[in-house]
Formats: C-alpha cells, structure tokens, sequence
DNA sequence: TAAATACTTCGGTCAAGACCGTAGTGTTTC
DNA sequence: GAAACACTACGGTCTTGACCGAAGTATTTA
C-alpha cells in the first residue's frame, strides 16, 4: 500500500514552521481563533487563513464557527500524539543546540501537554508515584494500582471519569526532561485537579504553567517536591511579530 | 520554547514523498543500502544519497558503513512510533478513498510494523486475547493477565526477554482496520514467534506477510482465527519505477 | 592494474508553495 | 445604514529544495 506518500502528505503539512507553530500552540487543548493562531504563527492572516483551511481539509484541526470567528482546535488525541512524537524524535536527533532554550526556563519547568501535564514538575511527579508503588511504569504503558487509586481517592483527584476495572495510565516521553511523564487518563486527571484547586495556573499565550505558591505548598506535602521553579531571567513569552517568512516564535 | 521549528524541521523531513518512501520501507525494522531505499522511493541514485544524508544528520536514521555499502535502518523506535501515528491521522483524516487501496489486499491482510504485526490478522488476535482476558486492553495502555501469561508459555512464545514483574502491552492503532493491535515487548514476542514457526513468511520487499498453510491451521487451532487472505486479483507490490518527481510506489 | 560497484558531490533546471497586498464576503456593533 | 471586525479569495513575487546528468571518491572483484 502506498502509506508513504499519505504521512507525506500529513507530515509535509506539520513541516511548514507556520502550521507547525499554530498546531503547537493547540498543544495544550485550548481553542483558537483564526485571528489568534495567525498572531502565533508569526504570518499574516490570509497567509494563515490559507494555512488552517489546508489543516482542517486534511483532518488535523477541528472546526467551530461562531459569529464572525472561527474557533480551532486539534481534530484528535492522535494528532496530539504526534506532536508529542515529534517533538521526542526533534529533541533526541543530532547533539545540536540541545539544551538551547529561548526564554523557555518556564516551560520547562510545568507546562500543559494536550490535556496532562509536562516538564520538570510532571516528571517529578511521575517518580514520585512511581517510587510510591502507586503507579507502575515501563517503555510500554502502565498501571494504578490499588495502593495508587487510594492515594489519588483520599487526595479527592476524580478518576471516576476513568475507572473502569483497570486503570491505565501512558507514559509520555518528555521532550525538555528526556524522561517519561504520565500522560492518558490519569495524566489528564492530575492536571485537571491541579487546576482546580490552583496548583498552577495557565500563562497567558503560553503552554506554560506556573507554580502557585498553594501549589508549592501542596507539591511539597503530597508528593515531596520543590514546586517553584529555579529563578532566571527570561520567563514568560516573549511576542514578537516578525515580517518576512514565518519566524521562530517563543509560545 | 520554539518547539513548533523543531517538530516542523523533523515533520519537513518526513513530508517529502521520496523519504516518506524511504521511512516506511524500513518501518518493518529491517537494514537496506542506499541502492534499495533509493529504488523503493523511486528517485535516482543522486537524489537518495541527498535524502539518506538528510534523514541520518537529523538523527532519524542509523548509518552502518559495511564495505562500499551503506546500511540503513530507523534510528530508534520512537521514530517508528511516529510513522505509526501519522498512519492513523491519515487515515482518520478526510473521509476521501479511504478505502482504496493500491495492491494492497495483502497488505491490509497482515504485515509487519515495525517489530510486531498489523493487518486484519493482528486485530483478530487482539481481540481474541482480550475477549479470552489474557490481556487487558484500553485506549491507554495494556497489560498481560497471569492466565494470559500462563497462555503464552504454554504455547512457547518467549517472553522472558520482557518479564519484569508486570508486562505491559501497548495498543497501535491500525491504520488499515481502525481499530487496535498489540505492539510493544508482547507483541514484538508475538511476531517473533509467528516468524520462527513459519506461521507467517515475509514478502521480499515489502512490509507484507503471507500466511502459510500451517499458519493457517495454527491461529485457527490456537485463536480461532481465519488466516487464510481473502482471495482477489491483486496482491503483491509491483515495483514501478518512473521518472520524474518521486511517485507513488506501492511498498 | 583495470574494471565494476556503491555511493557522493557539484551544478543547473524547474516546480511547488509560502508570503503578502488588494479586494472581497459575512457578521456584529453603533 | 455605516463602520468596524473576522475571515477568505485572488494574483503576483520570490525562495526553497527536489531532481538528475556528469563527474569524482572509496571499495571490491577480475
């Protein structure tokens, strides 16, 4: 079967750094308006007007109009998959500028990854857990236990959206920390209650999160692990609109 | 951090249709020359060589010098994981051909991918290792039961490669029945095992494998399996080569 | 040593497509 | 109804890079 010339196809969409730049700002599972997404990419809006019309034909965003706008989002988990998976083979290529980052100490740090949490902090919780015997964790997939479901029960995390017989949870390869976090149901419940109860709180613009201090209150007693992040100079996104051909964007 | 120019670099690589060709002739895990990747994506010599040295420097493939040949195979399975997913999102993409296929009966009957197998045959063991509660299966992860465990030795697949306290699973979405198979350690043991007692043969150059006459008999005896393809005109790839831009090339 | 093989480098051609200015359409606000 | 807003369509420019022919470098075979 000809699959190749397909994941050119889809591939070839993600390998323009204007797209690649709107998908990854949906990363984190929000909607965006065309206005929005256009601001990101770093391109004017018929240029990206173009771009996400090309996006949503081949099935990789997901459409919503409303009035006069149109809110986008990724189609699918598998999309985000994706990403997620090129961002790993990205990070893991040649020995380059590996530990360049532009204003991303943040980002590296906590950040959203589709619908759980990444970076330092959600690595740390996933050793945490795992450490605990509350979650087990291999290269191929992984497992609450009973201990683990006690301790997410008594913590008030609702798996209830989650629990059939068994719960699975997926590691997730972290591109920053080169090690896996958890991602799949029980991923996804953690950041949610995180967000609930204002562990951390979205940046604007931004995948990335930051620690509150309630959250480095409680990261401290329920999992034993230094929420606030190192302290640097560069935090935050910095947005600069840049002319010419699509630019690097610090999201 | 500009993740989006990172994944957009790796996605460029993979969205052209030559090395696409190149990626997914060797997602089946074999080694091939520069020679035979250059035939199987339909581009001159010249032209691979390019391609090749591309693919290497952005650490997507392994190189092996062996003598006047070089010797290439995906650098690491998260590249394979990759390919994988960008299968699935073509596939759920727009609902255009969906179901046309190039020659690809065989293809869609059982292949390889990467180290275990896919197609029509590899859902139905699924399935029925599910449905018999030898493992346990969701859109997260999986995991083998101690009955699926004892299944396994009884019928001599070697899984000792892979036993850790628990052995997870990990659900592939096949791109070509839409529903999962079994990939990681089991079923990379799987595979082996299939190949080793001549259940499945590989068809040279190309990811398809045909089911013999005792693996006909074999996963009806052991999972209650029709094996035998459907029978149509078309099987096999037919190796066209053209000039030109890279074209299509059933693999 | 000569010839064949496997692969790479160089140079020039050519097509695809990213980009934006201009000019639209549809929607909301005043 | 007019103006502002969000987005799209069209047309022309310009860069990127895929492609191959020709020539060159290793390595093996004769």
């Amino acid at each position: 079967m000809d699959t190749g010339p397909k994941i050119a196809q889809v591939a070839a969409l993600i390998g323009d750094p204007a797209r690649a730049n709107m998908l990854s700002a949906l990363m984190d599972g929000r909607t965006l308006t065309a206005s929005e997404l256009a601001y990101v990419s770093g391109v004017a809006p018929q240029t990206a007007s173009g771009h996400l019309a090309k996006l949503s034909d081949a099935g990789l965003l997901a459409l919503a109009k409303q009035g006069r706008r149109r809110y986008f989002r990724l189609a699918s988990p598998h999309v985000a998959r994706v990403l997620e998976g090129l961002m790993v083979v990205a990070q893991e290529g040649p020995a380059r500028q590996r530990n360049l980052w532009r204003g991303g100490e943040t980002l590296r740090h906590a950040r959203t990854c589709y619908d759980h949490m990444a970076g330092r902090i959600a690595v740390a919780i996933a050793d945490r857990l795992v450490q605990q015997s509350f979650i087990l964790l291999d290269e191929d997939g992984g497992q609450l236990t009973d201990a683990g479901r006690s301790f997410f029960d008594e913590l008030g995390v609702d798996l209830r959206l989650v629990s059939r017989r068994r719960v699975f949870c997926r590691p997730c390869f972290d591109w920053s920390e080169r090690r896996p976090h958890l991602a799949g149901a029980v991923g996804a419940a953690i950041l949610r209650h995180a967000l609930e109860h204002d562990w951390v709180e979205h940046v604007r613009d931004s995948r990335a999160l930051v620690v509150t201090p309630v959250g480095v209150r409680e990261l401290a007693t329920t999992f034993g692990i230094e929420g606030a992040p190192p302290t640097d100079g560069c935090k935050g996104p910095v947005a600069s609109l840049s002319r010419g051909r699509a630019a690097v964007i610090p999201i």
